[in-house]
DNA sequence: GCCGTTTTCGGCCCGACTGTTTTCAGTCG
């Protein structure tokens, strides 16, 4: 490893033609291109970003067309930057509109059309201008801007300002799996394991600790040199003797930690935390006169080391049985294992089905029996086909006389997968007032149905609390989809009073879904945790739209795990005939 | 600009709301 390798990878090319090609969708949006041409860009900026291999290797074996995204102008492109360093269509676009201007795009009521105008009529490129402008009036001199527009925009702009920086859990798992392949491609080292809260499951994450244990110290320079030669590498930013801390491209920070193998049971304590929960352990250990650390548990007195090898170790040393990381938030975990009452949590084993599917017969991508097929090669009994409701109609939501025509479908496939069954359901939209998309008639018929909240986002809070608590007081709603309705990074959640809404739900036998779509994770652990304390029962879904989304499930368990959630909590937990029964009784009230 | 056991050409989520209009563009889900 030389140091020419180090300075390139600070800006390899991975990184740039995936910020030129989403640069370049940017501003063709802008531009008032059609969408299939912009999102050309974005498509192939997102394949780039994650790609597993250099450009520069796939050009030289003519793989470059093997991304997806790829075609032959996209491909002449990449070449044209692997040999000069430049591209042409992006200075070329640069030349109509800068390229900060795509940055108000985050602004929601703020879209291509306005973004033209305000670069246009006011010269406006960057969020700070735009406030400026906004202050002093002078955004109402442009076209479409109103005082009610330029106030909700003011108000936008604040909620922007604040929003977190938190990455999607998803994305550090990604991250995770790619650095166990180069690991793996370079090195002896076997043992790279998650820590920190991607490891405890939290819904967002700061950024993917990992830790890694070494024999000598020329281990722990190989897997700093292999983590810094990361195909969508960003920056370095910051590297010692052990340590590494990188940014990946998206914005997410990996630190790798490095510790002697014998350390690894101390070491997985300490770093997986969470701080308040590593404090209470430490102050267990000076009770005893001992004292925690990363590197192990020793006798204060004497130095001696009590327990390093075994993170079980650690705990049994403190008289504790070994506690579930997603538990680690000091949140009464310390106490419950005292008391030998930690519960027997949830585990991706067993689940047996997944209740929340969608196919191409709406917005999803695969075929209903691809996805059946995908859900039993899961090791699945059953999965509930939900594909969304007429009012839904930029999903091309199904009309009762299209559910038909779904219902023989899947008679089909479970014909052809048996003992596999797809049970027919349906996500169902609550209108603005709480009425549902389908009359009871065509609800009677379904072997289970999901209700969700997709519209009407700003009705105000007694509104849409008595909109959804008259929606699940339906005994025919088996559940009540992604309750909260956020969106990760994008979109707050509807104000909504959800205590009200899992209290009616909790009382009257309406499931509450965990959804698993990593940008959701809605309810979250949290809010499981609560909901079960008021005896509710709850799903776990993967809300997949394609094959490959039914992996979701993980993030789902892990957030019914952060909620304390056994399997007897979770309907989708129970084999098949158990389950009819539970969606047959909340049926008949 | 990409893509294909429904296509090598013709598709590519589309209808409702909002605030701004004076007949609708822009945005959202």
């Amino acid at each position: 490893m030389s140091e020419d390798d180090d300075a390139r990878a600070g800006s390899n090319a991975n990184v740039e033609v995936a910020r030129l090609f989403a640069e370049i969708g940017d501003i063709l949006e802008i531009k008032g291109e059609p969408p299939y041409r912009y999102n050309a860009y974005r498509t192939a900026a997102r394949s780039v970003a994650g790609a597993t291999e250099r450009l520069e290797t796939l050009f030289e074996q003519g793989r470059l067309r093997q991304l997806s995204g790829i075609g032959s102008a996209l491909e002449a492109k990449i070449v044209e930057y692997l040999s000069t360093g430049r591209m042409e269509s992006y200075d070329s676009v640069r030349r109509d509109f800068p390229v900060a201007l795509a940055s108000l795009l985050q602004v929601p009521g703020l879209g291509p059309g306005r973004a033209r105008a305000v670069y246009q009529e006011l010269g406006i490129a960057t969020l700070d201008e735009l406030e400026q402008a906004a202050r002093e009036g002078r955004l109402r001199e442009v076209p479409g801007f109103g005082p009610k527009a330029v106030d909700t925009l003011m108000a936008n702009l604040g909620r922007l300002k604040q929003r977190s920086s938190r990455q999607l859990i998803s994305d550090a798992f990604v991250a995770f799996a790619q650095v166990q392949e180069a690991v793996g491609a370079t090195t002896e080292a076997d043992r790279v394991a998650i820590v920190g809260s991607v490891r405890r499951m939290q819904d967002t994450v700061g950024g993917l600790d990992l830790l890694a244990g070494r024999d000598t110290a020329e281990e722990a320079e190989q897997l700093i040199a292999t983590l810094v030669r990361l195909p969508n590498l960003v920056q370095v930013l910051d590297r010692s003797a052990d340590e590494v801390t990188v940014q990946l491209y998206g914005g997410l920070e990996v630190r790798l930690t490095i510790v002697p193998r014998e350390a690894w049971g101390s070491a997985l304590v300490w770093y997986t935390g969470s701080r308040k929960h590593v404090e209470r352990l430490e102050a267990l250990a000076r009770a005893r006169g001992w004292r925690l650390g990363p590197l192990g548990l020793e006798d204060d007195a004497s130095g001696k080391l009590l327990e390093r090898e075994r993170e079980v170790g650690v705990y049994e040393r403190l008289e504790l049985p070994w506690i579930p990381p997603e538990l680690r938030e000091d949140e009464g975990e310390i106490e419950a294992a005292q008391a030998g009452t930690l519960p027997k949590l949830v585990e991706f084993g067993d689940i047996k089905g997944d209740l929340h599917t969608h196919t191409n017969w709406t917005d999803g991508t695969d075929t209903l029996e691809d996805m059946a097929k995908a859900a039993k090669a899961r090791g699945y009994q059953y999965m509930a086909l939900t594909d969304h409701t007429r009012n839904l109609a930029m999903t091309r939501g199904l009309t009762p006389e299209r559910l038909e025509e779904e219902r023989a479908l899947v008679t089909r496939v479970n014909h052809k997968l048996a003992p596999f069954v797809v049970l027919l359901g349906t996500e169902m939209d609550i209108l603005s007032d709480g009425q549902l998309d389908f009359p009871d008639s065509v609800l009677e018929s379904l072997d289970y149905v999901s209700a969700s909240v997709h519209t009407g986002f700003r009705q105000p809070r007694d509104v849409m609390t008595a909109r959804m608590t008259r929606a699940i007081s339906n005994p025919l709603v088996n559940t009540l989809n992604h309750p909260h309705g956020r969106i990760i990074r994008r979109r707050e959640g509807y104000e909504v009073d959800m205590q009200a809404v899992i209290e009616q739900a909790a009382s009257g036998g309406c499931a509450l879904e965990l959804n698993a779509t990593p940008d959701r994770l809605d309810l979250n652990g949290t809010w499981a945790r609560r909901a079960l304390g008021l005896g509710a029962r709850f799903t776990v879904s993967s809300d997949a739209h394609s094959t490959s989304e039914l992996d979701f499930m993980q993030f789902g368990v892990g957030s019914a795990r952060r909620g304390w959630l056994t399997a007897a909590d979770i309907l989708n937990a129970r084999p098949l005939e158990e389950l009819r029964v539970v969606l047959r009784a909340r049926s008949q009230g």
